[in-house]
DNA sequence: ATGGTTGAAACTCAA
């Protein structure tokens, strides 16, 4: 049975409650992850995700910051939500699916400004993160898995407007990328959508602040999907929706989907 | 070098 998933940093489900409404009714993927739900897990808005034919959820929630959540058509089951470097903060969610995928729904900590653990003590969780990410992965190599979400970090030349520009700003500072590759290589994680699509501009996120994000176009591709090698082969058909930067109130992610046949 | 915008919650922090 294939089956499509998508990942997006919401930015606050609830009042973006009807962007994701938007999202289930017009993309109708199988599975969304969220990030950024910013809610304790008892006020997501359930009852309407489940007329719209999304009746399970699985996630993990704090008041006013963080909280993931995996909204889905089809049967989950609570596979567990780690909290890397004891922040106490709602960042890793993972459900299991009948076919026995595992899907795991991060929300990486974004590091703050100054990419200097020295002087910012965010950006140096951020790195610790990554680094027990890696570790997980290493003590337990995952299988039949799929890693989504918001990592905040764009790791290749082409996954900013400017590289050169950026190699200075937290999200693509090199130290940032060798973290985020060591964590990937630990799981032999596969990048799903740079398979499917190996060249080329993929933002996932514009910044609020610019004054016009289309014109100017500074993106990054912050969201990702990642599959082990088991099941990547399983992958195709990923793409970017960059209108949903366009809808009015919109989050400064996008969703970001891939299909799996298994 | 600086400021630009947004959300939650509370009179400020995080992104």
């Amino acid at each position: 049975m294939p089956f499509t998933l998508a990942t997006w940093n919401i930015n606050s489900v609830r009042l973006r409650e009807t962007l994701v409404h938007k999202l289930l009714t017009e993309e109708a993927p199988d599975i969304l992850c969220l990030q950024e739900c910013k809610s304790p897990v008892e006020k997501i808005p359930l009852e309407g995700f489940a007329a719209l034919g999304y009746p399970h959820m699985i996630a993990r929630g704090q008041k006013g910051y963080n909280g993931v959540a995996i909204l889905s058509k089809l049967p989950l089951e609570d596979a567990g939500g780690l909290d890397h470097v004891e922040l106490g903060h709602a960042r890793h969610v993972a459900a299991r699916l009948e076919n026995g995928v595992v899907i795991h729904n991060y929300y990486v900590p974004a590091g703050g400004d100054e990419p200097d653990r020295e002087k910012n003590v965010k950006f140096g969780q951020k790195l610790d993160y990554l680094t027990q990410m890696r570790d997980a992965f290493r003590a337990e190599r995952p299988e039949k898995a799929i890693l989504v979400g918001d990592l905040n970090i764009a790791p290749r030349e082409d996954d900013v407007w400017d590289h050169k520009k950026m190699l200075k700003i937290v999200s693509h500072t090199p130290t940032e990328v060798e973290h985020l590759t060591a964590a990937q290589e630990a799981g032999a994680w596969v990048d799903v959508t740079r398979k499917d699509i190996p060249e080329g501009p993929l933002y996932s996120w514009w910044s609020y602040r610019a004054k016009d994000w289309e014109a100017a176009d500074r993106g990054r591709r912050l969201d990702h999907v990642w599959a082990t090698p088991d099941i990547a082969g399983a992958a195709h058909s990923s793409r970017v929706l960059k209108a949903a930067r366009g809808w009015e109130k919109p989050s400064d992610h996008v969703p970001v989907f891939a299909t799996f046949d298994l």
